[in-house]
DNA sequence: CTGGATCCGGTAGGATACTG
DNA sequence: CAGTATCCTACCGGATCCAG
């Protein structure tokens, strides 16, 4: 492996790293950070140690594979430490490493303006959608297009309780 | 549409919007700020109005459908505002809206912090895939359980100059 | 020039059942 | 409890052609 050659090392010096280049390591790095589970994860695994099962109770809708890839994922890369106490049945904790929480701080306030802005993004599409479909022919499609209304339907708070 | 009753107007108010929950709303606009491309869209548009030529330009390797698919999502949500100028040939430009200015701010930390670890980041994969490949049988599978190595490789800047 | 429409393969990712 | 293994589908996303 570790095919970085000293030419390599120079070239990616020189441009210092530009997420707007397709093949620039940090590319990856960013790709990772939006990746579907890894900021719910992260902000779960930010108050603390957190449990395997814990995690998956907290971050509703959650598979259990996806979980694990995602948590294999941030160990990887150094974001969350994971920690094995061998006992029966065995207990594995994960935690946020200084990286992890290093990072932790830029994460939130994406969740948290997610859930501000929820009312002003949910108006926009409507309006946009009214808008859009105004002249069609026969309406049904609006899912179609655009996957209109986002179905808050039923549901709500199934996972809620603790955190 | 508008299924809202008061009733569920008061179970959101309630609980406050927590993207946790599978069904929030505000888990489908942390999701879509999760968005491969949306971060990297919204980034090269907030330095002023971009056409879209300039943005494929910009954004390398992305392809005209998936941006124009993220465009129009961004659109929707009300993040950025798309302007057509009826001449020959048609010019279109897009920008922030207000609401999307207020994102931004948000998103550029992550980018700057992808570009600022990539280092960090890229040793810990490789202190990770020492471990765990440490004693497996033949070599062999290594990308098969974490496709190790990243493969910066080569094709660096490949993309950079035209498209 | 912008970008819609269509085809299509690869794979992300969900559900479920099973194991140390 | 903490995952792994398997199956299977939806959709991501690239290529290509076309249209205003």
């Amino acid at each position: 492996m570790t095919t970085r050659t000293a030419a390599q090392r120079r070239a990616e010096a020189k441009v210092a790293y530009d997420a707007f280049m397709a093949a620039c390591p940090s590319r990856k790095v960013f790709e990772m950070l939006s990746d579907k589970w890894v900021g719910l994860v992260l902000a779960a695994v930010s108050a603390g140690p957190r449990r395997y099962g814990e995690l998956k109770a907290e971050i509703a809708g959650v598979s259990p594979k996806m979980l694990t890839q995602t948590l294999r994922t941030l160990e990887r890369s150094g974001l969350v430490d994971r920690t094995v106490t061998a006992s029966v049945p065995v207990r594995v904790d994960y935690e946020l490493t200084p990286l992890g929480r290093d990072l932790y701080p830029l994460i939130t306030p994406l969740k948290a303006w997610a859930e501000a802005n929820v009312d002003a993004i949910r108006a926009a599409e409507q309006a946009y959608d009214l808008r859009t479909f105004a002249r069609e022919p026969t309406g049904a499609s609006a899912a179609t297009g655009a996957s209109a209304v986002i179905g808050v339907t039923a549901a709500m708070g199934v996972t809620a309780a603790r955190q």
